[in-house]
DNA sequence: CTGAAAGCGCTTACAG
DNA sequence: CTGAAAGCGCTTACAG
């Protein structure tokens, strides 16, 4: 009664079924290439022992790991919780399994893409952080092969790996073009984090569509956020303290956008009769906040669905090269954006 | 040049360094035990070699996997970013992969649960979903042994599994007595999803801490949510339908605070003035909603944390038996509740 | 302190 | 259509 049940195995199978262990693995993978009646026997035998493979052992012999990696800058960031749902929902009916790591646990962020790039780990990676080290992702770098992998969301600069990422300029264009047509003359920009291609790109489609109205780009109108809630905030201190104001702000993310408005809606400032704000991303708390937050939609299940696809084409040979993908972006224009005041 | 790269294998560095494949894996697992020269030459040409042990192969041997899986209701859901954050920070250093599946995507939920109860996929499971098939856990159910299970957030009546949550019932009671201790005689409650044990929980608090303060429990005031933004602004839309409305609502998720605060927002409601609003979770954007909200704090990452050392402890022997560590929770009082109108 | 050998649980050419 | 055998890349008693 107490004794530990050892897992069944493919030769328990096998003896109970009386066939060899080869006819119950082709029973597994193959079934067509076995004879009806040995079949049956075999399934019988599998139901009646509650038989299942061990899959590091089929992994092993068949040199896959069955596994994708998923490398995120920060778990805790619920940016991510959508694009890895769309990881999941590809990977999991192609019997994948996902893996996850946060670069920021490891020994180093290094140390963890070292560690996965290595053999036997997964069979191929999904970086989502743009900032691990060039010299480990080298074609050749190492002595060893490297497993496949895509970048998404951000990307290196001159460094040719498949691609998925979203038009981070023409979101900017975009946003920045809806407040000067809105009549906006005097139009900011909260920033990324200083370093991030996704926040360059994001500066460089706001200095480009403020040229294009034929606006000011005043320095002091860029404040440095870090994507955050509380960067947000932090900036609207600053945009209070200011002798001369922009009237509109393009936030490079919801959540500074929303830190933002609470920050000057508690200091008694109205959106968006005294400052007109967009964001980033379209989060899903946007459309619930007061006013509704104007903002640029990225979709991020789409971003990982493709992410994902991208990989286990580059595994079956499928994809080559390095391609890219640029998702579009769209203005949804709520609440929180309007002529400014006379 | 061109040729393709043959991942270096322990038998290549064992040839290099002229030793053993043993005294190989012996430098690698345990290097005390080989002699200092010995040693030297192996590692010299693992560094020579850019050897790196291929992972399935020494986990096979080892008859673990190396991975923990966690099972999670919905990925897409911030509410886990967090959790999963504490989960990979602790597991990370342990040497474990964390290995995350979403019940929602595999081919029904019990499946998904099935094949990760299989054997050689993971050494653990964390279960963040107390709606698997309680068929497939019970002890001895299957033929084969299960693999260490702990089951966090939510729980399962009456099934005794090592078990990490909050106290949920205290939370809504601390809510509740708050919101009845600024004077409210009219209080409400938008509820979770029907038959989740969360909901349960919570309710039963809201009750209890209703009947303490001597208030009515009127069955009217009992909206029926799902957690989500959205049924908190469908709720606020059955609230400003109502004749008689509660002065007050306790929401069993900060989302569904914020959905019911930019509704009623919407329709000219002011909040704390016109109702006053506790949620549950305190999420990151709670403090800088407008007003910001009152909630009951659940340490999230303490909660990913304590169930991945619940597993590891269960796997190392030194957890036994079904522990329940009940977190504590604490009322965070902001500016959406206050003293209702005269 | 070190090596030869067995074996983790599978899969897959190779014969027949 | 099926089996005997080799082998995926490691680790670990067992000898010495």
């Amino acid at each position: 009664m107490t004794e530990m049940k050892r897992p069944v195995t493919i030769q328990d199978v096998a003896r109970e079924a009386g066939v060899s262990t080869a006819t119950v693995s082709r029973v597994m993978s193959n079934p067509g290439i076995v004879a009806a009646t040995t079949r049956a026997a075999v399934e019988e035998a599998i139901a009646r022992t509650g038989y299942a493979v061990h899959h590091s052992a089929r992994n092993l012999r068949r040199q896959r790991t069955g596994s994708i990696v998923a490398l995120v800058p920060n778990l805790a960031n619920p940016f991510f919780s959508q694009i890895l749902s769309g990881v999941s929902a590809t990977l999991s009916p192609r019997g994948y399994h996902l893996l996850i790591a946060d670069t920021q646990n490891g020994p180093q962020a290094g140390g963890q893409l070292l560690h996965y790039l290595g053999h036997g780990v997964a069979d191929g990676l999904i970086l989502f952080d743009g900032t691990v080290e060039r010299a480990h992702l080298a074609p050749g770098a190492g002595d060893r092969p490297l497993p496949p992998m895509v970048i998404a969301c951000e990307w290196m600069e001159g460094l040719a790996l498949p691609n998925v990422r979203v038009d981070n300029a023409a979101g900017a264009r975009l946003a920045v073009a809806h407040l000067a047509g809105l009549g906006h003359r005097r139009i900011g920009h909260i920033t990324g984090p200083a370093g991030n291609v996704l926040t360059e790109a994001r500066i460089a489609g706001t200095r480009a569509a403020l040229a294009q109205a034929g606006l000011e780009t005043r320095e002091a109108w860029f404040f440095a956020g870090d994507f955050s809630l509380d960067s947000g905030a932090f900036a609207a201190r600053e945009w209070l303290a200011m002798a001369e104001r922009p009237t509109a702000l393009f936030c490079a993310s919801d959540e500074m956008a929303a830190g933002f408005i609470g920050a000057v809606q508690a200091a008694g400032v109205e959106v968006p009769r005294d400052v007109s704000v967009v964001g980033f991303d379209n989060i899903e708390i946007a459309a619930h906040l007061t006013p509704p937050l104007s903002t640029v939609r990225q979709q991020r299940t789409t971003i990982g669905v493709e992410a994902a696809r991208m990989v286990l084409g580059c595994i079956d040979g499928t994809v080559t090269g390095a391609p890219e993908l640029v998702l579009p972006v769209e203005l949804i224009a709520r609440r929180s954006s309007a002529a400014p005041a006379a």
